[in-house]
DNA sequence: CGTTTGCTTGACAGCATTCAACGTTGGTGG
DNA sequence: CCACCAACGTTGAATGCTGTCAAGCAAACG
């Protein structure tokens, strides 16, 4: 329960194919997911039926059939620059989105200008889920890198999961993991010190990077420090001091957002260890 | 004692009635509760269509043919006594429950043993809806007064929202909410101070209370000061301190559980107040 | 090539934790 | 009925982790 964030979005893929790390990269550029989308995706129909990603995503389990009933669902993508939001708070609701390519954050803010970063999504995982709540978006979403999204009309798909028991029980899967994923996050802020909250953090995006054919190892993070300090309740300076020990421990080697985990049982060690 | 005369709330009543606080209790005794069910429960029929709880649970907004089937759905309560679990981490999962009487509280543990409380619930509220996720449940929920729920069995639940899209879109909303909420917590945890987390969290339940038709201003605390600690991510000496401390400034009258917000606005300025 | 943005590091301060002692409440049994 | 106990709550003093402020460096961008 300690890896506050790990959705098992394939449940049964313990071994996915996985090609070697990402090593170098200009910022902005789709590293992490040139790899499983290597080929311009404009030259693919939109279907979820021939998607890469459909053991990851919403479709996961469903049967052939069924698939091509989601097909008829999402038919529309949506492409956003880095910096961009794919929506803002108060947007009105009437979709919710895959990632396909790139990497999200999502953050909620208060009244007096605070944010906290609640999430970071990658391919695979839905956005937009805090929208039916109120028929408005209740937090921004934002582009770390260039991005494209599938669109889901939120309308249809309660429609087609009134007749498909398989879709909608995926569906309330997804929302149900999705809390499950925040409490394990609670747990994280309420009771981890900085670095076991960093390691969790760490292992956490390996293990879901792992899941989609990266490294286990080896990553380049796609936010700033300032955004995994907001994620994890921490300062960016207490971040970037974290990231420091690690390395002084032989922990990690880290080149600015290239990181290499060089003693991965360490890290899971820091994780499980009792404070005190 | 407290006006027995259907306490409701409508999504957009900003002004129920509001009968004075209770004032004193025996713990364990179910004081905030007995307002709203004043009477035996066992003399009821088990029924959503004439539950005083529709306007704030599972019901809301149903038509009255759609409440009929409803009922045959939820056909059986079940009483849990303070201190024991609805469910534990592990437990299959197989309903969700609509807390009926009394108190809640949910939380995660992590394998070395430190727990998170990720929630406190009340009448009308929701439990279990992290089990969908994985088909066992994720955290255990305990009574922190002797408590009923009503068992909502989640494959007739599916069944029923499959037929009717009112009952389905009300189910996503539930969900959808919690979702929210947590990321609500989420902000509170990373990035607010003590003082900010305990007036937050006082302004959160008194919102619920005076929205089950309890003041808004006294209330008895259900949970110990170390739960609420575990909650908002401080140890119980902070929180006792806290409550001292906001005594002192005249924001409140605390005496040991029961509780007087004698200035609110003095509240709401705190957890508005820019850091710094 | 200069500017901007992001990252690192140091010194210091402050808030929450830790450790400890004591007070209060409610339940139990003599 | 009262003494005793266990659980809960309050308060003080000291420690320490993380935040704050500041300076300098590195990388990206136009």
């Amino acid at each position: 329960m300690l890896n506050p964030t790990a959705p098992q979005i394939a449940p049964h893929a313990d071994q996915p194919p996985c090609p070697s790390a990402p090593c170098s990269s200009t910022r902005g550029a789709s590293v992490n997911s040139a790899a499983v989308t290597p080929i311009k995706l404009d030259s693919f129909k939109v279907a979820c039926s021939s998607c890469n990603l459909r053991e990851l995503c919403l479709p996961v389990g469903l049967s052939q059939p069924q698939l091509t009933h989601l097909d008829t669902l999402v038919a529309t993508r949506r492409s956003i620059k880095r910096g961009d939001a794919l929506f803002h708070t108060g947007d009105p609701f009437k979709s919710v989105y895959a990632v396909r390519t790139g990497f999200f954050k999502t953050r909620v803010s208060s009244e007096d200008g605070r944010d906290q970063v609640t999430g970071f999504q990658m391919a695979g995982e839905l956005l937009g889920l805090d929208g039916i709540s109120t028929d408005r978006h209740a937090c921004d979403a934002i582009a770390l890198e260039d991005s494209q999204v599938c669109v889901i009309p939120y309308g249809q798909l309660e429609e087609l999961s009134r007749e498909f028991s398989d879709l909608q029980h995926q569906f309330h899967k997804i929302m149900s993991r999705e809390i499950v994923r925040d409490h394990g996050v609670m747990l994280l802020l309420g009771s981890m010190r900085a670095e076991e909250r960093l390691a969790a953090f760490l292992l956490n995006l390996t293990q879901r990077l792992h899941a989609r054919g990266f490294s286990a190892s080896a990553l380049v993070l796609r936010m700033t420090r300032e955004e995994i300090g907001s994620y994890l309740g921490l300062k960016l300076e207490t971040v970037s001091r974290t990231f420091s020990k690690f390395q002084d421990e032989g922990l990690l080697e880290v080149k600015q957002r290239d990181i290499r985990i060089t003693d991965e049982a360490g890290l899971r060690a820091l994780v499980n260890s009792v404070r005190c």
